[in-house]
DNA sequence: GTCTATAGGTGGATAGAC
DNA sequence: GTCTATCCACCTATAGAC
């Protein structure tokens, strides 16, 4: 198995310094977002930030437990990003623009979903890393509900099943749009995907 | 990580015994599926076939090799089938509804499609598994372009983007879907999202 | 073909100095 | 909070007997 390349250098700080258990986790999060939970190594991190992995271990002691606060800094952007789309954004059609506008941005440099490359490795995962995970995705499909029928009843979407089926549709669609382009490279693969499950919605 | 029970018991042989080498890629193609590529390990398999880890070395010296096996096999198996569809449908709705019944399949005992799962682990895959992956997409949206293309010519399909970027939809919702309920352990959530996938077709 | 034994490396994790 | 040093379990892989 490849490893990543190594960096000597800290991560470029923007603007203000985030503390170091918030690089671990910048870090971290890139490396189970390209290459899996399983995929990196205490080592992998420590050596882009060049410190040493027992540096690491004095703020995540444990692997199972940095898994956990990758996941919950990740529902906690998320959440927030979606509050962001509801303030700025009032019509259901622009709402779910700007939700797949969030997966494009992550895919954009070569990252998966964080929850979905988890996914990949359910069975691997501790429990509690599973838990969350369940948590995500039923976040996402209930805010995706709501859009759903919001969007009935202005009468801008038509789709027959209930709109939780069509938002696991939805779910479902881009977490594996965002699987099959990365290993093409080529995110414009993600962005036509994505486009033409938005533009179902609009027939019936 | 948590590991897999060990067997000490070979494993069931359905018929007639298939050889070592295809025990072994039984074994490690449902490791493979179940925990990713870098979720398994020679011990893994070695215990669940009640043979040591130096006797699987003799089949596939190293795992690169027994991955590239693992996919080729996949191909050939997926290949056969999707000739078998042919055979036996005419109707391209039809054999769209059995091309997702070959996915239903695989994810009936808990498994992920294994080009989905190794799609996840790309990055950290050696350059040849990384070809057969892409290989494995490509036959699928070739095979499914055409199938859609044919629908149309019969009136059956109505969709404005090319079949082929509509093949790419359909094939990462597909992935996409057993990648999600694979996390929520039922394979109903695949089956509904699988219909509306289909059912999307018949809108315009 | 399968075994025992082992090499050489890396995994996560800890103790204790500074 | 970060370091050096180390532990032990596990990894892939090989040598050589049977």
């Amino acid at each position: 198995m490849p490893r990543p390349a190594k960096r000597i250098a800290p991560p470029a700080r923007t603007a203000a310094a985030n503390g170091t258990a918030q690089d671990i986790l910048d870090v971290a999060e890139h490396l189970a977002q390209t290459r899996g939970f399983n995929g990196f190594s205490y080592a992998d991190i420590a050596a882009r930030l060049g410190v040493t992995k027992a540096s690491l271990h004095y703020h995540f002691p444990s692997k199972a437990g940095l898994g956990r606060a990758l996941i919950a800094r990740y529902q906690t952007i998320f959440n927030d990003a979606l509050g962001a789309i509801e303030r700025q954004a009032r019509d259901p059609a622009e709402r779910l623009k700007r939700y797949v506008a969030l997966f494009e941005a992550v895919m954009s440099d070569d990252r998966m979903c964080l929850c979905g490359m988890l996914a990949a490795e359910y069975a691997t995962l501790p429990r509690p890393m599973q838990k969350q995970l369940k948590l995500f995705f039923d976040a996402n499909e209930l805010w995706l509900t709501g859009v759903l029928n919001d969007g009935c009843r202005a009468g801008d979407f038509g789709f027959r099943e209930p709109a939780a089926e069509r938002a696991q549709v939805i779910l479902g669609a881009l977490e594996g749009a965002m699987l099959v382009a990365r290993s093409y490279g080529d995110p414009r693969r993600f962005r036509s995907a994505a486009e033409h499950v938005l533009g179902d919605l609009r027939k019936i």
